[in-house]
RNA sequence: GAUCCUGUAGCUCAGCUGGAUAGAGCGUCCGCCUCCUAAGCGGAAGGUCAGCAGUUCGAAUCUGCUCAGGAUCACCA
């Protein structure tokens, strides 16, 4: 709404300034912020037209202000050298707190996707161990952008590839093997994933041991019994792709243990997905399009056999497509894949969520696939995350400083019950765990959401998660302030009492007027750039203003009945676009806490 | 070696389509609960926006170089 108000007055002012300056050729007006609410709503900047013009600036805008008789709403003030725009924001704070209180859940949302398919691709996790840090990361942004795309009216469809297959997950069924003897995740009570992670864990003792026995006595690898782990591993492999009963029937069994606790985590997390492909199933994918490739003559076959792309077109050096003996590559499969996906469901855009570590890999797919003329391939995004270090550096599986997932959750619940308890509101909050479970959500997402993705970040455990200040947990207990006012004002009598927008004067106010107005503006800019820090950053601004509103200002008892009603609804239409907000971070709402 | 990303307060991060005095949170220090939830509010201290040069009326923002950190450059996934 402010923001179609600033642009008519960008073209007015441009169109004052062409005949001012007698030339169509001008450099284009920017749009500022004032640095201060009291100097206006928008700034337009006029130093680029004083040289054409042969005067300073400031004699520029105060021309332009007094020559441009024809104007959009608002009253120019001539700052220095900017024109400075004040809108009457009052006189339209009724119009936008009816539209935010009258589209609810809608409020924010547009219609720029609408008819737009947007397939996400995101998690991927492997069925050898439980999630950690960094896959909370990838399942956070995946989960935030689908929502944003959403709300561009956009068909979203959320894919996970399982990674369920390949020597790593003989690995921990090689050891469960080995050293399993016949326990399950029932017998010892643990979760699948968490089950099944040990063992991927024992094998890489057993590696150990093996190497520390083989280098205490070289002969040992003679004995017909000895086993070398890696080897075993890979004849595992062997076994299940030649479909080896036994094989097959243990990947069945322990998979189904890993990914019903991924599952489990998953939905903790707030975290869905609409399709899942398994790489058992699509590991094979790709051949048949790199044979057309050689058809079509974008790729080649060496001498060796091999089938190689040539990159140099894109500055890079030659890729292997298909081995010497035919068989398939990471790269061959995730073609495969994507042609796949585009038969199952016709996509305007393929997003994949994927570490920063991966950009070479994607920018050769995309290549790869426009090469093999798809037009889609300029509709695939690589979404890149930089990686979660710890303050000490990074997550290493090897030295167990690896963040699991499941119990940074329980952790922050378990802090997040404590501060409730502390404070005395398990009456006011009703159920203590899932309150404290829907705190520590709010905060893990808006912690991880707040930065932008491609930056590599910092979780410190210590005190990066806390529930004071730039927080999740801050915009939840602002959300429920508010709420708890909207309560208490439902039990109020405001018969023949009528809001009026205009009376809603003073500078928080207008600031939180003008926050609500620009939401949509934040739900379109954080979608178009896969950004949910913008929704962060907006919701947070919001709330601080809130806060310090609500500190110096009485909602329920002003001085007057009419004034009260117009503040309540106010703190409502900023209720709905935070409620509106915390959907699009994953960040629970809730009522009371 | 090449390519890409990053460098802003003690720490974690905003700000980057050039524009007015570079902002938050945490931490430190000082205040505020007879008043709609103190997970709150106010205040103080804290900056060579890594460095140098350039473009520009104007650079944290754009360009180049240098330095520092990270990632990648497999017939692994």
């Amino acid at each position: 709404m402010l923001n179609e108000l600033k642009s008519a007055w960008k073209m007015a002012i441009e169109k004052e300034l062409r005949s001012y300056l007698s030339t169509d050729d001008i450099p284009e007006l920017a749009i500022g912020q004032p640095p201060k609410p009291d100097m206006g709503d928008a700034a337009f900047p006029m130093f680029p037209y004083a040289k054409l013009a042969h005067k300073s600036p400031a004699a520029v805008a105060s021309d332009i202000a007094s020559r441009l008789a024809d104007h959009p709403e608002g009253e120019m003030i001539p700052t220095g050298p900017y024109l400075n725009i004040r809108f009457d924001i009052p006189a339209m704070a009724d119009k936008i707190i009816d539209k935010a209180i009258g589209d609810g859940d809608e409020y924010g949302r547009n219609d720029s996707g609408r008819g737009r398919k947007v397939m996400i691709e995101f998690s991927c996790p492997n069925t050898n161990k439980p999630l950690h840090l960094g896959h909370m990361r990838n399942d956070s942004l995946g989960e935030s952008v689908s929502q944003l795309i959403k709300a561009t009216g956009a068909d979203v469809m959320k894919v996970n590839l399982i990674n369920n297959r390949g020597v790593h997950i003989c690995k921990s069924m090689l050891a469960y093997k080995m050293f399993g003897n016949g326990e399950t995740p029932e017998s010892t009570g643990e979760k699948g994933d968490h089950f099944v992670g040990r063992y991927y864990v024992r094998f890489a003792q057993w590696e150990k041991e093996v190497e520390k026995a083989r280098e205490e006595n070289p002969a040992i690898a003679d004995d017909p019994s000895f086993v070398d782990p890696d080897a075993a591993a890979q004849e595992m492999l062997r076994a299940w792709e030649a479909g080896d009963a036994d094989v097959r029937a243990l990947w069945e069994k322990m998979n189904k243990w890993t990914l019903d606790g991924l599952f489990e985590s998953y939905r903790n997390m707030g975290i869905s997905f609409d399709k899942l492909y398994y790489e058992s199933e699509t590991y094979k994918l790709g051949r048949g399009e790199v044979m057309r490739g050689l058809d079509l003559g974008v790729f080649r076959r060496e001498d060796d056999g091999s089938v190689q792309v040539d990159l140099a077109p894109i500055g890079l050096d030659k890729k292997v497509l298909l081995r010497r003996d035919g068989t398939t590559l990471y790269i061959t499969q995730d073609i495969g894949t994507a042609v796949r996906r585009h038969e199952d469901w016709p996509f305007d855009s393929l997003i994949y969520v994927v570490a920063t570590e991966q950009n070479y890999h994607f920018k050769v797919l995309f290549y790869i696939l426009s090469l093999l003329g798809y037009k889609w391939a300029d509709e695939l995004h690589h979404l890149a995350y930089g990686m979660v270090n710890l303050p000490e550096g990074k997550m290493k599986s090897r030295e167990g400083t690896v963040v699991d997932a499941d119990d940074l959750l329980s952790e922050l619940s378990a802090l997040a019950k404590a501060e409730i308890i502390e404070k005395g509101r398990e009456n006011e909050v009703g159920d203590v765990e899932e309150t404290a479970r829907k705190i520590a959500l709010g905060a893990l997402n808006y912690y991880l959401l707040q930065v932008q993705p491609q930056r590599d970040m910092v979780f410190n455990p210590k005190d990066s998660i806390s529930f004071s200040g730039n927080t999740g947990p801050y915009l939840q207990y602002t959300a429920a302030r508010i709420s708890s006012i909207l309560r208490k004002a439902d039990a109020e009598n405001f018969d023949g009492v009528a809001s009026n927008g205009k009376l809603l004067v003073n500078d928080d106010e207008k600031t939180l007027v003008k926050a609500i107005a620009d939401f949509p503006e934040a739900v379109r800019k954080a979608a178009a750039g896969y950004d949910p820090s913008i929704i962060a950053a907006a919701l947070y601004d919001a709330a601080k203003t809130f806060s310090h509103y609500y500190h110096d200002n009485q909602i329920l008892k002003a001085e007057t009945r009419e004034l009260s009603l117009s503040r309540i609804k106010l703190v409502k239409a900023l209720l709905q676009m935070m409620k509106n907000g915390f959907l699009l971070l994953g960040i629970p709402y809730l009522e009371t806490m």
